[in-house]
DNA sequence: ATGCCATACGTTATATCATAACACAATCCA
DNA sequence: TGGATTGTGTTATGATATAACGTATGGCAT
């Protein structure tokens, strides 16, 4: 919890309003939601963004270009490996990790000297309600 | 090759230069180096590698927005899952499949009753002569 | 052959997503 | 106390993608 009190006030406005989505949201989402807090530009948006993904609060999802607040904060030294499985219909988003599949790419980058910074593993498709 | 064939003139102007490139290209450097051959608007793009990435000769990188000529044609019938390793510094995209990462990943929909229509995996990194 | 359907094409306009560039303010800490 | 770092506010612009319209083509059933 120590990372969200460091938040400044832009930075907490957006992670307040993603956390209490109850889906993805685009940026321009935000700043339509967060105008009324007095927020004005894109960039304000994208920076606190930038932030919150550095410290883990918030993830990205880049098939859809949109963000999340993160499902269980303060876990990803742990994990290292987040994927999403994202509904088409409902826009529900699962976020999970998976040990064999992180340890099986980080083989496959050891053998080749790959060094990774970032991997994104989202599933598209449907969900246990919509299916 | 059967697929090749049946490309229509935008289509394989598409496939042409993507394959010939080195690396991703965006949709608009598509159309850049495509208007001499008479191509002039984004949607003639878009369309044709809509239609390639359903027969699997092209595929999209998320985490980029742009494309690249599928390096393994006419397997993805048997992979199913692709993943791809993007260098961050030379650009350099290799296209590889894992089948234990893919039955990890089965097992994590069907445990759930989530249906996959399309999974994207992203590693983004330095490559061996970049590292 | 005619009518119908599915697919592709061409074009203009517009929507959506993201960053450059600059000036200023707050904070940390040597 | 002064330099470095980080965050902010603002305007303008760049980059990516699709809507909406009309036309053309080819397959194929009547
Ligand atoms: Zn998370
Ligand atoms: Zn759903
Ligand atoms: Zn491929
Ligand atoms: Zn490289």
């Amino acid at each position: 919890m120590a990372q969200e009190q460091n938040l400044t006030k832009n930075q907490s406005l957006v992670f307040e309003k993603l956390s209490a989505a109850d889906g993805p949201m685009s940026a321009y989402d935000l700043l339509d939601e967060l105008r009324e807090q007095g927020l004005k530009a894109p960039l304000q948006i994208y920076r606190a963004l930038e932030k919150l993904q550095e410290v883990d609060l918030v993830h990205r999802l880049e098939s859809m270009n949109s963000f999340v607040a993160c499902a269980q904060p303060h876990c990803h030294a742990k994990t290292g490996l987040v994927a999403f499985a994202i509904c088409e219909k409902c826009g529900t988003v699962s976020e999970f990790s998976d040990d064999v599949v992180q340890s099986r790419l980080a083989d496959w980058a050891t053998e080749r000297n790959f060094t990774p910074t970032k991997t994104s593993l989202e599933i598209r498709g449907l969900c246990q309600g919509c299916g």
